[in-house]
DNA sequence: AAGTCCATTCAAAGCGATTTCAATTTTGGA
DNA sequence: TCCAAAATTGAAATCGCTTTGAATGGACTT
């Protein structure tokens, strides 16, 4: 069903169609049911395509997802938060997979000659990130999932990832805790860079001294996590307490301590970053588990109201937003054992 | 740039650019040269909505996600194999995230009507899936990942559940095993079905009865799966060996079985279904999982190599994979207890 | 009854590509 | 050297929508 199909259907010209369907103010109100009726029973859409090259807007973001270790199940739940405010406005969401930082470069290039996409989202940045530069150079609006050190202002929303490690790091602290293990992200991006910042600040508000032995620097998967995790508790005097990057990285732990034949709570502590997956509950693990908890759907469903006003015309300067890091104490983090 | 600015910078008509970067035959090869060299030097690309509208083809896929517990970290793997065949032939991914089943229909019509995607790929069916009869009415192609029961053919590419089980389930029967918990996905959706086919057939082939109290249909998250083991462990005569749906509900199952003071592996033996993540490596537990695994990102990698093909021409009728499940047995999977 | 104003409606011009059909230039053979 | 055929290029139509600018018709004023 066409516009032009319809039009004729109905006796009346293309543009007093497309008027009526788009709300604007000079048809008549009896001509306007007759036309939404009409649209309504013969199922008539505008032709997107058509739609889109009319208007120059292309109705839909972009999101460029990283091989598969970056991706991760975070993915999918920021997506679905995002997903859910986008529909309502009947803008698609067109997702880019890349393998390298190369490819990446790219995907972005691409999308921006060809005009496929208004906006970007961009996620995981970097202290000083190429991506957002080039997003810049290019002129296509984005709203970055972090933050970075860029030379022009950036729309971003982020968590403060240094007041949640900074907190955690000092309950620990204060349970008695001195030699606190932190399994960071990857170096070199903020977020990681942000928690190792309050990590630190905390570790110097009581005068207990860094060790550098004691803070990694991987991917959030559970293998490598294990692994980390078991070779940092065979040093003498071992960690007390983790502060683990994320849930994945909580169960590798979990395995470690396990496999060293101690208990999670009382030999040992660990908090825990959560983005909560609906999967993954750190209520209902054996010993819940203590977290720094923020939900990166929410974060996806805000971000794409951010979005959606950065389209409208809000200055990027305006739209920056830094939301606050719970820490929920549960059972994984105790005392520090006494000897 | 566009296309007309192009030619004129290049003194030819737009015809002639186009054919050169489209590589028609018609056209001198020193021109086609000289075509490219300026387009790429000008970063030149064609108005994508523009080149849609023209050809009638949206070189878009569509996948529309179910709310989040459905979607799971599943949907990332099976995206990033996807994407990254989709990405050579310039074929977006067009993401739609829904609540409800309801939502799920009229987003279909509505890409549909709109002629945003080109094919879809529809995933996780049940046995009679309105889904795949509304793609079909609609007469918009599409791969479905799984198998339904449709009145008409259907493409799809599945993974052969009901054989994995059987495998798995005789397995745990060798060894002894005589009460084995069937931890499978929600009612109705194929994969489980299939799964309790492959259950029952190797019971019955053993002649063991099948005990209904054994048998749980949710989703694979590891809450519910370690209030289903932990309520299971409590029935007298207990099961010995759990065959859980998900690698999530492994570790639900898991912390059931440690939170009973028992040992995987020895008290209690399972065996889970591996989707094989990244993030989630099952050589890298502890103890090991045994696993039936299948790659959800080849599934998706060579769903879109099936994808083109289709919208290449090939007949419905022809696109038909089933795919082997591995049994790889490790430490979680021993011999039954004695007593 | 004539002239103004609104309220409605419509014809036609884009949007930026592809593609049909026609025009022009080359090439090759007689 | 000339002409038909082949190779190459171009003008204009088309895709399905939005939007500008013009046209129509009735209500209202005077």
């Amino acid at each position: 069903m066409r516009l032009k199909e319809l039009a004729e259907h109905l006796g009346l010209s293309q543009t007093t169609v497309s008027r009526a369907l788009n709300g604007y103010p000079e048809v008549k109100e009896a001509t306007r049911l007759r036309v939404s009726e009409a649209a309504l029973e013969l199922g008539y859409r505008p032709n997107a395509s058509a739609l889109r090259l009319a208007t120059g807007r292309a109705s839909a973001v972009g999101m460029v997802l990283r091989g598969a270790d970056e991706l991760g199940p975070h993915m999918s739940e920021f997506l679905s938060g995002l997903g859910g405010r986008m529909a309502t406005q009947d803008i698609d969401i067109v997702v880019t997979t890349v393998a390298s930082q190369q490819e990446e470069l790219a995907a972005y290039r691409r999308l921006a000659a060809s005009q496929r996409v208004d906006a970007m989202i961009l996620h995981s940045p970097t202290l000083n990130d190429e991506r957002a530069e080039l997003l810049m150079d290019l002129k296509i609006p984005f709203v970055l999932h972090g933050r970075t050190n860029a030379t022009r202002p950036v729309a971003w929303l982020d968590i403060d990832n240094t007041g949640g490690l900074e907190r955690a790091t000092s309950h620990l602290l204060d349970l008695g805790h001195r030699r606190i293990a932190l399994l960071n992200g990857v170096k070199g991006r903020t977020f990681a860079e942000h928690r190792e910042l309050g990590y630190m600040a905390a570790l110097s508000a009581r005068g207990v001294a860094f060790d550098p032995a004691l803070m990694g620097n991987t991917a959030f998967t559970d293998e490598v996590a294990f692994r980390m995790a078991q070779s940092m508790l065979e040093l003498r005097p071992r960690p007390t307490a983790f502060l683990a990057g994320s849930m994945m990285t909580a169960l590798g732990v979990f395995r470690a301590i396990r496999q060293a034949g101690m208990t999670l709570g009382t030999d040992v502590s660990m908090i825990a970053h959560d983005d909560v997956f609906p999967y993954l509950n750190a209520d209902n693990m054996y010993p819940t588990m203590s977290t720094t908890r923020s939900s990166i759907r929410q974060a996806g469903s805000r971000i794409a109201e951010l979005l959606l006003q950065l389209l409208g015309g809000k200055p990027v300067s305006e739209i920056h937003e830094l939301w606050p890091v719970e820490l929920v104490l549960r059972e994984s983090s105790g005392p520090a054992p006494l000897f």
